[in-house]
RNA sequence: CGGGCGGUGGCUUAGCCCGGCAAAGCGCCUGCUUUGGGAGCAGGAGAUCGCGAGUUCGAAUCUCGCCCGCCCGACCA
């Protein structure tokens, strides 16, 4: 891995401009492409393949607790919109609206594309909530929001992206908090367990609060640059939206009481997460539990007569390996070493190649994207050592994110020091706080856009604010974020 | 949304200041040769110069408007 320079041509290197070797990856990698309307992406086959992936594997969490698939109307009436004030506030100045359609022209309502559908959601579901025995409703929906950005970037921050919506309704306070960490949980594996890629798990400050919620928690990830990445809220709500909405039910005592209510969602922006969280100057790094393709075959021969050596042997272990992992032959007429170099840029996590030498000693030579190592291994046994390699290079990815992620955070205990610390650097930065939002916003002012990203909320530390001096109440982590 | 920069075959760019036949490398196609880390030779195709107006005998080049992208700020998953 240390002629990486040489391998690798058309990627801005990581150390050299960092937002540059990010679209260039993107790119690259076929995994998306600007579309020529600001902020709208095309989400190319290989990034939604990994989309897809993550999507499986949240989808299977929450139906197995109980959750249940909907789908609501892309478009809201202003009205329905209007009728949570701070929710509102939130979300007006990025929501896009309707205004005309088809020969009748000018709408009598404008209808607002959805940024995000408590709304719409809580106004329907209400029609199927009168008695506590309909409660809880579990629903969740997969679907596209648009959100007018400003800034835009491929996956971390487009004006429409995918994700999915979860709103539960509850008939206990205590419940829907479980709610919200149950999911919080869910994210948690995903990140970790999936993608491999460590995060915070925490409450939000109240200034980075959902608009409309009581409190809302996230899980927090470290990129590569140290900058963090939120990717994936949990919000609950309390009975903001079921008063707003007039959601209530008739508890046990016959009384007329509203529902408790949260909100969670998690985007296609997790995909900019795992390229952010593993990538190489060599271009992606793939955790295999996500990987479209996770170990891809390079044949080498020179003539007719070995190619066809060549693949008769790989037909001998093909069918075997392929019931245990993901596994592509390349077959295409590029020469091996510019398949190695597309592979590794694609971020599939290994690689076989394999000529006529191999075919004589009945072993192919493996090769491991994460390490760069090669080492020649048998034929008969890939089946085996195969998801056991690929067992590996997933736990060896974590523990490679979670080292980086420890080598980059820090402890400061005044604002000075902190100021100190984001003007060499970046990372995570763990600081006292006394929970005062001018605290809070004194040190976003001063260093420049430095956030609390989250804190547990059970942790009494026992220093003082580093800000104010007054006793800490929370021990949170202070980063730069996407 | 403000300030700065950019947009020329699929990609990266030169040409623009100083208006006069649209260029190079890579990629692509055909053939031969090659294949264990981005090969070589020969031939070939491919561009409304982001879009629209204006100035001019003549605009990739000058002027204005718009669109898209990048960077810096303010705002946000």
């Amino acid at each position: 891995m240390t002629e990486t320079f040489e391998y690798v041509k058309e990627i801005t290197k990581m150390s050299v401009d960092f937002d540059r070797w990010y679209t260039d990856v993107v790119r690259k990698a076929e995994m998306a492409d600007y579309s020529g309307v600001r902020g709208c992406m095309v989400i190319r086959p290989y990034g939604y393949a990994m989309w897809e992936a993550i999507q499986r594997a949240f989808d299977d969490m929450i139906k197995s607790s109980g959750h249940e698939n909907w789908y609501f109307p892309l478009l809201i009436p202003e009205e329905l919109l209007m009728k949570e004030a701070e929710h509102i506030e939130g979300f007006t100045p990025e929501v896009a609206w309707v205004t005309e359609a088809g020969r009748s022209g000018k709408l009598d309502q404008r209808l607002a594309i959805r940024p995000t559908s408590e709304t719409i959601i809580g106004s329907i579901v209400r029609r199927y909530i009168q008695s506590h025995r309909d409660l809880p409703q579990l629903t969740n929906q997969w679907c596209n929001v648009l959100r007018w950005e400003m800034r835009t970037r491929l996956f971390l921050r487009t004006a429409e992206f995918l994700w999915q919506e979860g709103h539960t309704f509850h008939a206990f306070e205590a419940e829907a908090k479980e709610e919200v960490d149950r999911i919080l949980e869910y994210y948690r594996e995903v990140a970790e367990d999936w993608l491999a890629m460590p995060v915070l798990v925490g409450v939000k400050s109240r200034s980075e609060t959902f608009a409309g919620a009581v409190y809302s928690k996230s899980i927090e990830a470290m990129m590569r640059d140290g900058l963090a990445l939120q990717a994936g809220t949990s919000h609950f709500l309390g009975q903001n939206f079921s008063t707003a909405y007039e959601i209530s039910f008739t508890n046990r005592d016959n009384q007329r009481e509203f529902c408790w209510t949260t909100s969670w969602g998690m985007s296609t922006r997790m995909v900019g997460g795992l390229i952010m969280a593993h990538g190489d100057d060599r271009g992606l790094i793939v955790p295999p539990r996500i990987a479209p393709t996770q170990v891809v075959v390079v044949p080498i021969f020179r003539t007719d007569e070995e190619r066809a050596r060549v693949e008769a042997f790989i037909e001998t272990w093909e069918k075997a390996v392929r019931a245990e992992c993901r596994l592509k032959v390349d077959w295409s007429d590029n020469r091996p070493g510019e398949k190695f170099n597309n592979w590794e840029l694609k971020g599939v996590p290994l690689r076989l190649a394999v000529g006529p030498r191999d075919v004589e000693a009945r072993e192919v030579q493996l090769a491991d994207r994460l390490t760069g190592e090669k080492r020649q291994v048998p034929c008969a046994g890939l089946f085996e050592i195969l998801p056991h390699e690929l067992k590996k290079f997933q736990n060896a990815l974590y523990q490679r994110a979670l080292d980086f992620r420890a080598e980059n955070t820090f402890e400061v205990a005044t604002l000075q020091q902190l100021l100190d610390h984001f003007k060499e650097r970046n990372g995570f930065v763990w600081a006292p706080w006394c929970g005062s939002e001018e605290c809070e916003a004194r040190v976003k002012d001063e260093s420049g856009g430095v956030s609390i990203r989250n804190y547990d909320p059970d942790e009494k530390p026992s220093g003082v604010c580093l800000v104010c001096g007054r006793p800490a109440e929370h021990r949170v982590a202070f980063a730069r974020a996407y």
